[in-house]
DNA sequence: AATGAATGAGCCTTCATTCAT
DNA sequence: TATGAATGAAGGCTCATTCAT
């Protein structure tokens, strides 16, 4: 496949997150596809053969365009003010006008086999439990947290988030709620929230 | 509508209730519900024009079945107690195997506006954070919890549960890691827990 | 069949008669004759088999209750008198709002074989060129009319009402337009009108 | 669309209008098309998405087939000529036994509102009257024709041909009976006929 | 690589008609 | 007589997928 493949191939998932993005996962058709990219059907065939394998590469691009907080971590901010930097991510994550997967998201995975081998979701949700941990624990070592089992708190931040992102998708969720759910953890965690 | 149109009608449901718990809410087709009554196209149409209405017929059904924890309270059960068994409802709820909705109650929202009128979950959401308010206040007057918000502390519960929900049905969870989060919520209330 | 037959018969004919006025002959289904006449599928069935059945009887009822202008003749309207008298009929008919048949009377007789036997249509033709005919030539006896070929005549009047008809229910046609035809008529038989 | 996809679309458009010929339009099913032309039923609906739209497209084709009399209006033809080439095509009209399209257009307008903007036949009606009246100017001029309103007795002859042509569709009609109200039209207008 | 016409499977929906009660 | 639930055929429509060019 030479440069000039791949290009087309990204302007498809460029042009595919927004449909996604709108339609969520399970509505998109490959007609669908075809119109919003203006190529023809034969055309859309030659690079994927289904909208699934054209979300997995969608997912894989956010996938790499998406934040590491972990290399944020030891630099010169607190583990309290890295914690909320990523809550706050996820706020915009959740409450994104344009481009928003989310529903798109659960559609697929509610489709597949729940452990598939690649599964990018999975990926990312270990390693937020695992960077969230970490924060945990460097905030005991420093005396911003107090908490009695970092793992399982680590779980249950991320757990929420996916509890608030899939709420705000089907009974609606106000940035207030979400808010105040992220000054809960913080107390949670111990700290003062003035 | 005779009583017998009333039977037939409940035995659709019956029978849709198995199939909505083993495709979901989008995969369901007319003819599928027509394959698992053993009935005609038409005799289908009779009762239902479409599998929307037939789902919304579901949800009550299953409301109607539903438990209500609120009468529990002011027995002689402790708050704690309680919540327990909350929980313990929404794990068997989670892991049942047959008559599973949840990834099409979470379909169906998916595709609806959110916030119409009879929204059967929202009901069921909103009561569930009322009725584990009350919980916690009554718990932190008998001195079985610390809490200094407990209306949040009540969303809290309840978007964890809705996460702990979706995620069983995306990246797949175990018994024992919704068990590690009942132990984390009883913690965070302040109670000591062998 | 009994007395409470023949009444439920009749019934259903009137009610049938405004469903037909409505909707034409082709697009009426056994479901709307039911609905209207709020009785049971089976019900119908017993006095009709199809909506052909019952067009049939809705057209002989239809013909009892309409005027015999042949017997008219020889009293002490002159000739020109009653033509007008007709025509006036003719266009109560087409503009009625209520009940109107005609389009209906042109679909039925769309899809029947062009000679059919009891042909109620056929024969009320027939009649008006007979009817039409014997008053032209009595009014030329009288010297009222002018007219060369007495029957072409009536064939030129019944064939321009149809045509009037059928205007009236594809391209429209305003009152002022039938006037100015009946107008027409009378001249070309040479009455001087004011 | 491509040139050949215009062919295909005319050639669809042909093998309807033998279809319109023999059932009407109200008969007409998607499927009796695809049956006719033999292609897929997917495919059809590449060019038509209903039996209206198709029927549209196939009265546009015969209305670009269909003759123009007013060009042959001053040449050398008498205006009794042109009236009666056009009185014989009309004749031929009715009588066509392949590709009679004259039920189905009276049954599609039966099915529209009445003065819808593009109306083809009301563009045919009015063009006729138009010129009929000219031609009859014409004889008068010349002192062929005897006439004291043109306009009404075009009108009248336009309506006497849809009277004969609905006539022939539902009661039946022999081209002795058009050829005897040719005359009679000839003889209101003052030619004497041998 | 790219096009877009063509296919046919599959679901949706309506309706005439039957039949047990 | 009367009911209305039930049936299944028939037609509408869409979509993934293929293929000749």
């Amino acid at each position: 496949m030479g440069d000039k493949s791949i290009q087309k191939k990204q302007y498809i998932i460029d042009v595919a997150t927004t449909v996604f993005g709108e339609l969520g996962y399970k509505n998109v058709t490959m007609k669908d596809i075809v119109d919003a990219c203006d190529i023809s059907r034969g055309g859309l065939y030659l690079y994927y053969e289904s909208t699934t394998q054209l979300f997995i590469d969608v997912m894989k691009s956010q996938a790499a365009a998406g934040n590491d907080f972990t290399s944020l971590i030891s630099e010169d901010a607190t583990a309290a003010d890295i914690l909320l930097l990523f809550l706050q991510e996820e706020k915009k994550d959740i409450f994104r006008k344009k481009n928003n997967l989310n529903r798109a998201y659960f559609e697929f995975y509610f489709d597949q086999k729940p452990s598939k081998a690649d599964n990018i979701y999975k990926k990312k949700f270990d390693n937020n439990v695992k960077m969230i941990g970490k924060l945990i624990e460097i905030g005991i070592e420093t005396g911003e947290f107090t908490c009695e089992d970092p793992l399982a708190a680590a779980y249950n931040i991320v757990y929420l988030v996916e509890g608030l992102k899939s709420t705000a998708l089907t009974l609606g969720l106000s940035p207030d709620s979400f808010d105040r759910q992220i000054l809960y953890i913080l107390q949670s965690l111990g700290i003062e929230v003035s």
